[in-house]
DNA sequence: GAGCATATACTCGTGGCCGGATATACGGGA
DNA sequence: TCCCGTATATCCGGCCACGAGTATATGCTC
């Protein structure tokens, strides 16, 4: 039966899986020391109910029932052919075909016509000091991860966000300064749907 | 009770009632025709959901049972003030602050290590030829809008997205000769581990 | 050595999203 | 006039995501 590749936080699993047998707990605490949460959704329920959709599918595989001292039973699974194949081909997709998505503000920005100019051009200004601060972030991290040996391949996906808040911070100034001087195309529509 | 702001959907909604009540498929049929859903993800059964919620916390009211010929019966909504009221904060918040979401494609480039650097090359060459496609797509599209005599803020959120696709566009281009000319720093540890 | 916070490990119930099924009406061609 | 494709309008069942809850073990502090 054919896997339906929903949750990215599959492809982790069968990632991790791919370098040694884990139980699913480990799984999530190695994302949380890779900082992987922060690229990937985690959290316990969605874990484990992914682990059991990949076991079903045959892409992994329940190894054994480890126990070490009075701990809790821990189940272990390991990564199957097909899985590595699975893997591979998953993120083969991931990168070579951009998926259909919708980022909220998208939503948000569509409908800033219901909302009086004034109040968005401060709403806007707030984003973007907001995306600003995000940058900075970002640019010690990476700064403090290049210190510690770690080559840019390594933290790619950081350097991909990082342009791309870039490029929105810029969207957001030039936006924000026509609605102030009222050269964006529709201004004097906007304006008089206000009063 | 306090509303979820789950699903967009529900925004679109709102924003749709405060023009004049409706009934549900006619809120479909209105976001096909005005294409919003390319910007809020749009299917029946949620449509449907997002509603019963909605009117579930009084965001919005069902007023009538209409009924044209022998077309089935027709329930249709109208915003209340509180739902007037979620609507212009639930707008504001989507465009101040940015929200935590989890782009596939972040998943997929922090994964790029796994596969071989020629074939990486290849992938990102094809995503970066699908984007310029979807990039033209739109600037097409928004020619036509314009002169229809559209003003730009009628279609910001394409303007917003061909910024940013045009980012992308440049970051992956960019990456890809990096890759090419193995001037990627790792380059060295990325060849050494396909072998 | 008692007590409390933290780490380990998993389970379960709720609720929301989705796609496909259903049923009627209308319009146009043979 | 009959048929078929499309438009109108809604419903339903399954699946999946999520976060809170549970239970034990370990370590640290006083």
């Amino acid at each position: 039966m054919k896997y339906r590749r929903t949750n990215p936080l599959a492809l982790a699993v069968l990632a991790l899986l791919w370098e040694r047998p884990m139980h699913p707990y480990e799984l999530a605490a190695t994302m949380r020391e890779r900082h992987q949460e922060n690229v990937i959704k985690l959290n316990y329920g969605s874990l484990y109910t992914v682990v059991d959709g990949l076991a079903k599918a045959e892409l992994i595989r329940h190894v054994e029932f480890s126990r070490e001292g009075k701990r809790p039973e821990r189940s272990v699974y390991a990564l199957t052919p097909e899985g590595r194949a699975e893997l591979d081909s998953w993120l083969r997709e991931l990168i070579a075909v951009p998926a259909r998505e919708y980022p909220q503000f998208e939503a948000g920005i569509s409908m800033v016509g219901l909302l009086p100019p004034d109040e968005a051009q401060l709403l806007l200004t707030r984003r973007a000091a907001a995306v600003e601060e995000h940058i900075t972030a970002l640019t010690t991290l990476t700064a403090q991860l290049k210190e510690r040996g770690l080559p840019r391949l390594a933290w790619i996906e950081l350097d991909y966000r990082m342009t791309m808040l870039r490029a929105e911070h810029a969207w957001l100034t030039s936006f924000t300064e026509a609605t102030r001087d009222g050269t964006v195309d529709g201004h004097q529509f906007w304006v008089e749907a206000h009063r």
